[in-house]
DNA sequence: TTGTGTTTTACGACCTCC
DNA sequence: GGAGGTCGTAAAACACAA
């Protein structure tokens, strides 16, 4: 199990989102899977709590450093982690039947106890030796890719939703969507370089005017932009 | 295992816009 | 000047072949 199969199965099956939601992009749920999400690969032990992550910040990571990070990077949250490692409640205003209704594999407790090893962080740096990254839960990346490809860019407001939704600071969903981006436009230029490559090859049998290859060029971008 | 390549977070530098 | 954009990069996390 992966995001993308949540994105494939529930995500796209599942338009009417953010229904109650003063967002401006509407309709815009492409009829076809996300094609350019193929990157991450969660094994078995990634889980879809949104907890794991947060509890492996030492304080250090908290508000105490960091002045937009989440209470939850600073432990004592309150959450109790059921059985299955989810806890569904905590996304009030996230599509609940995407969540309850898709075939969502479960990591066992142990298994984001086993993630959650607490660093310490006596320095308070955003960086540290002992934790140089989180990982986000299936959950968090899931519901951000939704947004994503409700929107390219995301809104002040959606922001700071989704922040405290996914229990993220609004500088983390911020620096997501920029990296997710990145990952887009590298896709797409991978993608671009390959059917060029192919185009080439053809160019050797027939001859192509530039102002074809031109053409051709702008219809792949407009058949990139298709597909989102 | 382990070595290696890829992906994912996170940041700094720099730029643009308001 | 601050917020947010891209671009480049560091390093952890991960996948996978040998």
């Amino acid at each position: 199990m992966s995001v993308s199969y949540l994105l494939d199965t529930a995500m796209y099956g599942n338009p009417a989102r953010h229904l109650n939601l003063s967002q401006p992009h509407l309709n815009v749920y492409p009829s076809a899977p996300y094609p350019d999400y193929s990157g991450y690969h969660p094994g078995p032990a990634l889980g879809n709590d949104l907890h794991h992550t947060g509890s492996s910040w030492s304080p250090g990571f908290g508000p105490g450093s960091r002045d937009d990070w989440p209470p939850l990077y600073g432990h004592g949250t309150g959450h109790s982690l059921p059985a299955n490692g989810v806890e569904v409640s905590v996304l009030p205003s996230v599509d609940q039947g995407l969540l309850s209704g898709a075939p969502v594999d479960r990591e066992e407790p142990q298994d984001w106890m086993r993630r959650s090893a607490v660093p310490t962080n006596p320095g308070g740096k955003t960086r540290t030796k002992d934790k140089y990254r989180v990982v986000y839960s299936d959950v968090q990346r899931l519901e951000l890719e939704k947004e994503f490809h409700f929107s390219r860019y995301i809104t002040i407001r959606r922001k700071a939703e989704l922040a405290g939704t996914l229990n993220l600071s609004e500088r983390q969903v911020k620096i997501w969507f920029q990296n997710r981006r990145a990952k887009e436009r590298k896709m797409n230029k991978k993608r671009l370089q390959q059917v060029q490559q192919s185009s080439s090859g053809l160019a050797n049998t027939t001859t192509v005017s530039s102002s074809d290859s031109g053409l051709m060029t702008d219809n792949i971008s407009s058949s990139i932009k298709e597909e989102y």
